[in-house]
DNA sequence: CTCGTTTCTCATGTTTCACG
DNA sequence: CGTGAAACATGAGAAACGAG
């Protein structure tokens, strides 16, 4: 068939983006969101690549970039790179700065290698430009606030706990399933994770479906809904205090990674490899970290010459042992 | 030449919508 | 209401390309 020799020349002639192109495609990203084309969940409407392949080719008459594969990937590229981004400057990430005049990320080669380890996505965004971060947050930023991640978790609990506290004021228990209440059930649960839940067999497209039952069979069915409502609700109770906790923790050591970093910056004599150096050292010990709150920072030159002799022994071991 | 990055293809699963 | 088509999301992997 001819589709095949076509596949083939397609992928020897491999598509580049070139810089105008892609700021006509961040053009048109902007545009559908303020023409509403965002839909609530982490994605567009139907339609939105063919939308933006119009748009790019009013931009470019006889441009050959096609919606599928070309824009979709792109727009899966850019997704990527900047949820890196957003992920560095985030609180869960220290000793990264974000260049505005040359659009690009700013942190010292072996935090970054450090960091890539860690999130393979941000592999390849060291010291490479990224013009269309500012547009693109406007376009992901409110889905992958992966810098708030932790604020929204925490926000999303306290929203379900005032939930939780309106129902049990309107209703006795905090989810009471009878009858009128059954199709209230499942608006309970979005803000859980709910995909992938629907059984095998039943029809994923239509979750409104409503069931009409006996007035017997809906009272013994009422009572164990009430029951897996009970037992779903002191589940969500506890899953709450447990995610609080994970997240209000985890944002407050980012936190103090953040401070250390700082505080590091602004001791006079320690070279910026020194600072990275004790950062990590630092951060990655716990009782050092508490240590470094507790105790003040001013131990931190003298330490740190100590800290100098071990590196410098350990290298020194490692060259005998190696050689 | 090797390795890492980028771009693209393909497969699979999910969601939405139109139609009978 | 059930079904099927269309569109989208996501992940794995292949191929091209460039830097060291």
């Amino acid at each position: 068939m001819d589709g095949s020799s076509e596949n083939q020349n397609v992928r020897i002639t491999k598509r580049q983006w070139t810089p105008e192109e892609d700021g006509v495609l961040v053009e048109g990203l902007l545009k559908l969101v303020d023409e509403g084309w965002k839909a609530d969940a982490n994605s567009f409407k139907p339609g939105y690549t063919k939308a933006l392949e119009k748009y790019i080719h009013n931009k470019f008459p006889g441009c050959t970039l096609k919606a599928t594969p070309h824009i979709e990937s792109r727009v899966k590229l850019f997704k990527r790179q900047y949820s890196a981004i957003k992920d560095m400057l985030g609180p869960g990430a220290s000793g990264f700065g974000w260049n505005d005049a040359k659009k690009m990320i700013k942190v010292e080669k072996e935090i970054y290698h450090q960091w890539c380890k860690s999130h393979p996505t941000a592999v390849g965004l060291y010291k490479k430009p990224f013009p269309h971060y500012d547009s693109l947050d406007t376009v992901f930023g409110k889905d992958k606030a992966a810098g708030t991640v932790t604020e929204d978790i925490i926000d999303m609990t306290i929203e379900m706990e005032k939930e939780n506290v309106q129902s049990t004021q309107e209703g006795g228990s905090g989810i009471s399933l009878n009858d009128d209440d059954a199709e209230n059930f499942e608006s309970q649960m979005p803000e859980t994770p709910t995909a992938n839940t629907t059984a095998p067999g039943s029809n994923p497209s239509n979750p409104a479906t409503t069931v009409k039952y006996n007035d017997d069979a809906s009272d013994s069915m009422s009572n164990s809904l009430n029951k897996l409502g009970e037992i779903y609700a002191n589940g969500i109770e506890n899953m709450k205090q447990v995610f609080t906790s994970c997240f209000v923790h985890e944002k407050h050591t980012a936190d103090r990674r953040n401070q250390i970093v700082s505080i590091l910056k602004e001791i006079e004599g320690l070279s910026d490899a020194e600072v990275v150096m004790a950062g990590m050292l630092i951060t990655k010990d716990n009782n050092l970290c508490d240590y470094f709150f507790h105790n003040g920072y001013s131990w931190i030159e003298e330490a740190f010459i100590l800290v100098d002799f071990a590196i410098f022994f350990n290298s020194e071991d490692g060259d005998r042992t190696d050689s």
